[in-house]
DNA sequence: TAAGCAACCTGAGTTCAGTTCAATTTCACG
DNA sequence: CGTGAAATTGAACTGAACTCAGGTTGCTTA
């Protein structure tokens, strides 16, 4: 499975647009967003802010691909953990343990992620940018069918009581992404332990 | 219980204050923050721009006293609605049920208060704007024990499992407050259909 | 009725981050 | 090498948030 990455590997070999995106995790990821000055993540990557324009169109352009790219990952790690496994319950399961298996970055994109969703819901003026919205937009549809398709399985398999779906899954997902909003590292919980609770939640909630 | 309210019957007969807290909530939780200019709040009140600044000392300071006067009525509707109950699965579901039962604009607010979340964390520069996000922060910690004490009461009374009340509270609280980010008024499922199905799912996670 | 005055409002101007423009420099590849 | 696309830049522009220096309104008290 090729995963998404922050690095392409189709760029020309004087590229910078790996190190940007990876500047613009770390810095949109710690302080927000709209915290961020663009000038800085130029900074961090040591070029002037006009060189960011060579690489994203504008600011927004390189939040809505950071958007996407972590979409795109969560959906294929989601298909690669759920793939193998054929009862209900124990495939649930590996759905929420994989949500949890993630990198100090990865964290990072999940909370910008969560923090600028809203972004996805008006269309951009700029072409490239609409671009990325409308494949972030569709992979959030995606991701939701993940789930939603997970439970209606396990539900005519009759491994699940019988619940609207749809509903049911936005409910899970609500849940476990909830989590990157006040989850830190540096926090007295580990991740490890939010990812069990977590995971007895979705069993119950679903499966009961 | 005096609830938190828009307008404040302590400002003066020409205040304007109460009026571009109802604008900004409709702007803001319709277009969001960031893409609903501050002059067009003003338009909407029929004022002129600078006017906004004899209320507000910024668009930042009129989003943390929305954000804050939500927190507000959230707390104060959970504590009134759990305060008669005594048996804790009802407690439990008649929390739940206090979160759905809202009107249109405080549906907007918790869209705005849900969207906007990220903007507690970090300091403010201005005097006034910090003292809002302050108070926001506490009201959300406020918050987050109603929903504590709450499970740690099932639990001590042995009508819930023994878990870690706090991590369970917080996603208790997170599946709940989720639904504000996709749901629409004008949306196929009835406010009262999720509020029961998300009623149903917390006492499962919960209580078995 | 009118003075006094605090609340309320405004047009003109400032700031600043994001962005555009019109070039110039760099370096991978033939 | 030498060529050209990729990469970079300083200077100028833009637009929305905000400041300033007053002006207006209408309530209060005499």
């Amino acid at each position: 499975m090729a995963r998404a990455r922050i690095v392409d590997p189709e760029e020309g070999p004087r590229s910078k647009r790996g190190a940007i995106l990876v500047a613009a995790v770390e810095r949109f990821g710690e302080d927000g967003y709209e915290n961020t000055k663009w000038s800085e993540v130029a900074d961090r990557v040591g070029i002037g802010q006009t060189a960011l324009y060579h690489y994203f169109e504008s600011k927004a352009h390189c939040l809505l691909t950071i958007m996407r790219l972590e979409l795109q990952r969560s959906h294929d790690q989601f298909v690669e953990a759920t793939s193998e496994e054929t009862d209900p319950v124990e495939e649930l399961r590996a759905a929420v343990r994989t949500a949890f298996a993630v990198t100090e970055q990865e964290i990072r994109q999940m909370r910008i992620l969560q923090a600028n969703m809203s972004l996805l819901a008006t269309p951009r003026k700029s072409k490239r940018e609409e671009t990325e919205r409308v494949a972030a937009r569709q992979l959030v549809q995606m991701v939701e069918r993940d789930w939603t398709t997970l439970l209606m399985r396990g539900m005519s398999k009759g491994a699940f009581p019988v619940r609207d779906a749809h509903t049911l899954g936005l409910a899970v997902l609500g849940m476990i992404v909830s989590v990157w909003r006040w989850y830190r590292p540096t926090g007295a919980i580990p991740l490890s332990e939010i990812s069990e609770m977590i995971e007895g939640c979705v069993v119950r909630m679903v499966a009961e």
